[in-house]
DNA sequence: CTGAAAATTATTCAAGCGTATAATAGCGGC
DNA sequence: GCCGCTATTATACGCTTGAATAATTTTCAG
């Protein structure tokens, strides 16, 4: 019997698919069925070699969860980049971009619970937290003031807080419910929903942050 | 060496004791850290015990989720039970109780967070999150509608449920904020965010759901 | 072409897991 | 006050886990 044939690959190669692997696990198995065993198969070696590039299978596990945080608030952020659209469209479509997938998905979500039950165990997992959510928040924050200056109004400080802090809230809990329970739902109901209560909250007519397929527009 | 001294308690009383532990054990330890031996030394009684009251480690885990989201959801609806108030502050309430202390807090959301990520992976669990988020949502539908009719409007049924929809995400979202990261908000900003994004967004007047402290009534 | 360094595998280890089983202790009926 | 029932304990079992170590293969410099 003889030995294993083996691809030596570059660091960030072989990094990124043992990231990419501990997600799959979590994703299909649960936090608990992402095992060191379970990990290695899915990326192809054994499961030493886990420990070759992590100090431990904890290291991993964090390293995963800053790749998937990371990864939501970037494809938000890029959907409202555009710069050519005035601040209310960018607004509309930082909302969207949350509430449709690939951001809202069962799999993102029990990846994400798996997550957060670390949060108050582990400061890592804490910090890691608290550094998504500041820059989720700033960029939420920015397009919000900009939205209701663009309206011609003059918000203050705790104003773009406090709106931000709830279109924050109200974007995560749909996201949620989203993604837990999709087939309760149509499928852009959840936009739909949330883009029409936030315009309710910053005061601007109806229709303004984007479309509204049930209704013909101007 | 003798044997240990034991209480005989009734069947009631030891499965809620063991219950307890295990929410216990989830909320200071992980759910990875719920082990039976753990589970059962928190109780005061050996692992084996566990077998005799549940089929397995499984379903007292069940047994003590479908506990939790029960009693988080009566909390809330108790709130809003006063005969005498009107709707407005019974809406009023039931928003405040979700996000204030007991049901906002650091230990019950690692208890939801990890009992959430084995929504997708065990049937039973999802039946009992929809089984409980659908008494939650058929709650403040009520309450919304009667708070709007109470206005002097006549809602379809459409509006309400996409105005339940909405003031159920936004209560979720930022339940998990004020939970995940409670010292980067003060006491009652959460609740008093929430309400002012509702009153916004069902078209009430400010301040009509409950105190304003920053600012004199009437 | 050779040899050393690094990457990967294979194997082993101790600890902890959930469960099963047999012995024992408490309690209610008589 | 004893006896039978069963709640509870104690112990053991088989399996899995994360980690450690040794063996082997690849790569690359010279």
């Amino acid at each position: 019997m003889s030995r294993r044939a083996f691809h030596r690959a570059s660091e960030a190669e072989r990094r990124q698919d043992l990231i990419s692997a501990t997600l799959d696990c979590i994703t299909e198995l649960g936090v608990q069925g992402a095992t060191v065993r379970q990990i290695a198969t899915r990326a192809g070696v054994t499961g030493g070699l886990i420990r070759h590039y992590f100090d431990g299978k904890d290291q991993m596990v964090q390293a995963a969860y800053r790749d998937t945080m990371m990864g939501m608030t970037r494809t938000a952020i890029e959907a409202a980049e555009s710069l050519d659209a005035d601040a209310r469209t960018r607004l509309g479509r930082f909302i969207v971009a949350n509430l449709t997938p690939p951001v809202t998905d069962p799999r993102t979500l029990s990846l994400w619970a798996g997550f957060i039950g670390h949060v108050r165990l582990d400061p890592t997992f804490g910090a890691i937290h608290r550094e998504n959510y500041a820059v989720f928040r700033e960029a939420l924050e920015r397009l919000v003031s900009d939205c209701l200056r663009e309206a011609g109004r003059a918000p203050t400080a705790a104003e773009c807080r406090a709106h931000s802090i709830a279109i924050n809230g109200l974007i995560d809990g749909l996201w949620i419910e989203g993604s837990l329970a999709a087939d309760m739902f149509d499928d852009r109901e959840l936009a739909e929903t949330a883009l029409r209560a936030v315009e309710a909250m910053l005061g601007l007519p109806p229709g303004g942050l984007g479309a509204t397929p049930t209704m013909q527009e101007g």
